[in-house]
DNA sequence: AGAATTGATCGTTAAAACCGATCAATTTGT
DNA sequence: ACAAATTGATCGGTTTTAACGATCAATTCT
């Protein structure tokens, strides 16, 4: 008896039919036909009755198939306790993450690289709605971005900080000295803000409308390194959320006042797929550098 | 991975040396190498340290163990769970019996659940055909019935007794007390049959078209029992073969005269199907107790 | 240092798994 | 009713692999 035959016999057993069963599992008839017989000699009574062209199990068959599935499930077991066991000295990690959350991931990577210095990272920059479509494809294994109030389901949130929209400008601006600043005032200053589809762009957009306040928005960016760039130079400023900055000491963030100006930073995870141990302990490390980014 | 694989693994787990464990499993210290080896390259870890001339279980080896033993525990239970049902100490036999058959299934049965306490009997009622269907389906193992000549193949037919045609009257029946009758005498006598489909009925029905006899049928009843019960009444007879009132001491059987009024009772197996051992020892219990049946 | 023990490795052999072709039995289609 | 299609069993041949014996390298023991 070994493992093979016993496959062998679950898929017959299944599909009652050695020929389709074959064909699903890449054998030819001949082959399951001789392994299925081999297994019966063995176990010394027959487990499938040749009744015409079709064949069904006996009662030796049905009393001997969930012991046959237990068997062929424990291996599989044992075999995925030693993934997951690996999944830590070896393997892949994919995370998915929006600009504002740059630099809490990349000070939780130097921790979590040097824990385990053989789990290849794979980083993928995006805006919240690309991202949320790799995550549904599988394409990443989890991701940081800031709320996102209209995916209601599908996803489990783990929320890591709240951070409040500013006014992002250079220390040698004319606002960089306030402390904060109403949406009303931004109506006279030149603003450069990201492209439509970033979740913060739209955010603020929504924002605007309910305030009834136009600006005077001078250019949209699709890159926010660019944007951020375009903002160092001190000719504009730009929307985005204060912790954005924390890697832009020539960067000054003004807090917005008013309701709904703060969201928060999350990782998504996909819901109902196995989550690789890897995942679960940058969440950790994520959720402890977190707590120096409330802003 | 294969279970010869897992048992390799068990043993040089257990033995910490491949040397002895190789010994312990008739094998050579090679082949257990290899195969040890091999697992690990599927599993994608080492099981076993190679320390210094000895070899340990590796962190993957301990946790992969109790796995390994629960495959190979499972795959022995299935074999013994079929060896326990050759064994007859489990299982279940379904018998499929036409009502003139069951006083010597039941003294069978009484026979056969004393020395099997433990394997499950279903018994189905039914009409010939009823029963034949059921047993090409596979829904019952074995059958009991009077003889369907009918049917030539597909079926193994093993005689048990012979039975005769016969008038069924109460005991107070004015024809009683006669030894036997001829289906000429039965056109005066009112009687009550069983219902079309009934294969004794066909056979009456066939009989009397022979002999050119209509008779006297103020009911047909499609259950044996309450047709037996209205005999017993004393108002009515009936026609079935002989054997069928052993369990009914008020009433009487009074043979039909003529050629073709004796008909075989049977048990009926389906051909080119495994036989369970318990039905062959049931049909062995049959057949001593069918000695009694001769009517 | 020399002998003994242990596991890995190499080349070979025997066993088996597997395949393609074919056959017999049965069902389906016409 | 007969022909075509389907299904599982079987046979001979090929490939794969489990198993073996011999040897090697590393380590331990004497």
């Amino acid at each position: 008896m070994e493992l093979r035959q016993l496959k062998y016999f679950i898929k017959a057993a299944e599909l009652e039919n050695f020929t389709e069963a074959s064909g699903a599992l890449y054998i030819t008839q001949s082959t399951l036909s001789q392994q299925i017989k081999q297994l019966e000699d063995e176990l010394g009574i027959p487990l499938f009755d040749r009744i015409a062209r079709r064949v069904r199990l006996t009662e030796a068959g049905r009393m001997f198939l969930p012991y046959a599935n237990k068997t062929v499930r424990d291996a599989n077991d044992g075999k995925n306790i030693l993934k997951d066991l690996m999944s830590l000295s070896t393997g892949t990690l994919k995370i998915g993450v929006t600009y504002g959350l740059t630099h809490l991931l990349a000070v939780a990577i130097m921790d979590f690289s040097k824990q385990f210095p053989n789990i290849y990272l794979e980083i993928i920059f995006g805006t919240t709605q690309d991202l949320l479509d790799k995550l549904e494809q599988g394409r990443i294994d989890m991701m940081l971005s800031f709320s996102q109030e209209e995916k209601p389901g599908g996803y489990k949130i783990e929320r890591l900080f709240s951070s409040c929209l500013a006014l992002i400008v250079h220390g040698g601006h004319p606002l960089a000295a306030k402390r904060q600043i109403s949406v009303k005032e931004l109506k006279d200053v030149p603003l450069i803000l990201p492209s439509k589809g970033f979740s913060i762009r739209n955010y603020f957009d929504r924002l605007l409308l309910q305030h009834n306040v136009t600006i005077d928005m001078q250019m949209e960016v699709n890159d926010i390194n660019m944007l951020l760039q375009l903002v160092g130079s001190g000719n504009w400023a730009t929307i985005l959320m204060g912790s954005s900055i924390f890697n832009h000491p020539e960067l000054k963030a003004v807090k917005l006042t008013g309701d709904n100006m703060t969201r928060n930073a999350n990782i998504t995870w996909p819901v109902g797929i196995y989550c690789k141990k890897s995942a679960l302990l940058m969440s950790q490390l994520l959720t402890i550098h977190a707590k120096d980014y409330h802003f």
